[in-house]
DNA sequence: TGGCCTAATAAACAGTGTTCACTCTTTATG
DNA sequence: CATAAAGAGTGAACACTGTTTATTAGGCCA
């Protein structure tokens, strides 16, 4: 049926409509029925509970992310990995600071008693914005394996699944790299989620100029050395 | 009244408690109530309101970290900057880890409708985590400002209280050492808050060692130099 | 004893997720 | 054409939440 699927994107997107308002925590299957003309019991023959709605607003949610990380890179040359994990960057931060209720959403549990189901529709969408990542250091490795000549990390620290995926997509990579694109991602998490969490503007006038410092030092570790000392070069 | 300053303890302990057991989205003034053998209003003779006790309760915790954060530093040598950082970043990460609802209670926004006031009394304990970390800073710079020669950074990139602040404590001190802090709790609090809102699990098996190769890396950001080309010389 | 203050209560209000018996409409089949 | 089946929605109920308010019990002091 056609229609059952129209109400299902109506509800989904009442839902992202209320919580881009009011908060994770407006959420409510009563407001959104509400909002919609129907009754909240009516919900229930399109989502089993209302974790399972935020489940699938979840991986709505964080698959639009992964698409606006990849099509922010598609725009980069593709040997460049520092232009490309500057662009990575700016991607996520812009992504998060326009989106802060999705961010939210994604990385925080706003949602009271939200209990994430074990390799939901999430986990593909984070293993598309992982692979991204880890594309880009593809990418800059032959550069950046100069770097890590002494690193200890080996498959075994990765999970199983994880590592046989990232194996199949970029065969000679070796583990090193691997923790790399891990590390890279926490450091832009870092500042963006301290800022959008309000950890940050007590101390900071201009978040963005921070992160911009960060990226460029974060370049470095693909072996990219800036031009000039000065990180103005980086266009934003 | 001291019996008035116990009952307040006790709210604030049962609080902890559910916390504790049940996350963050159970601290429920009713459950608390019912757990002292009390009723729910007779709490607002203690609080003014649900997000007043939670306020009180981010300050707390807040504080006891920053305790921790400083416990943590004191036992290193006061000259060796690498070593305390090393020291914090695993002490932010072990205190994250063993206490994550008191992590997610303070970096995050677990508690529903929950809106932090302005400069409460968990700016406070914020200032002095930041604190602790620039002085760490501080203490490293004249080993680490060569690397740092080409910053366009400026006090007028921070809050003028916060650089008032700082400048107090390390008059000697220039923006782009303030910035380095930043940008080192930036590191630490990404891998570690991915971590334990499980966004790390899925994909590595160990995120002790990935979070450890981060911090050995981070700190070189001081003018570290690892003896040898292994991280395993970091005592954990 | 009378007055006062404080702590605590019970009941109410509006809101939440969830379930369930029931209705109405549409569709397909004998 | 008539009848059965299935789909979609309702409205009332249940147990829970924070919060307010009128009211009561107990201690303290003059």
């Amino acid at each position: 049926m056609r229609l059952r699927e129209a109400t299902t994107a109506e509800i989904k997107a009442t839902a992202l409509k209320h919580m881009a308002s009011s908060g994770t925590a407006a959420i409510s299957l009563r407001a959104i029925a509400r909002d919609m003309g129907m009754t909240a019991g009516a919900i229930y023959s399109y989502f089993d509970t209302r974790d399972n709605l935020v489940s699938v607003l979840i991986a709505d949610v964080y698959s639009g992310l992964a698409d606006t990380l990849e099509a922010a890179i598609e725009a980069c040359p593709k040997d460049d990995a520092a232009a490309q994990v500057l662009a990575f960057g700016q991607a996520y931060r812009n992504w998060a600071v326009n989106n802060p209720e999705e961010f939210r959403l994604v990385y925080g549990d706003a949602v009271p008693d939200y209990q994430p189901p074990e390799g939901g529709a999430a986990a593909e969408a984070e293993h598309r914005s992982c692979a991204v990542l880890t594309g880009i250091v593809a990418a800059g490795w032959p550069k950046a394996q100069h770097l890590y000549i002494g690193s200890d990390h080996s498959w075994s620290d990765f999970d199983p699944a994880f590592a046989e995926l990232i194996r199949q997509s970029f065969p000679d990579l070796p583990p090193a790299a691997v923790a790399l694109s891990l590390r890279l991602w926490g450091r832009m998490h870092g500042l963006v989620s301290l800022e959008v969490y309000g950890h940050l503007r007590p101390q900071v006038q201009d978040p963005q100029k921070l992160y911009r410092t960060e990226l460029v030092d974060l370049s470095k570790s693909l072996g990219h050395v800036p031009v000039g000392d000065s990180p103005s070069v980086v266009s934003v």
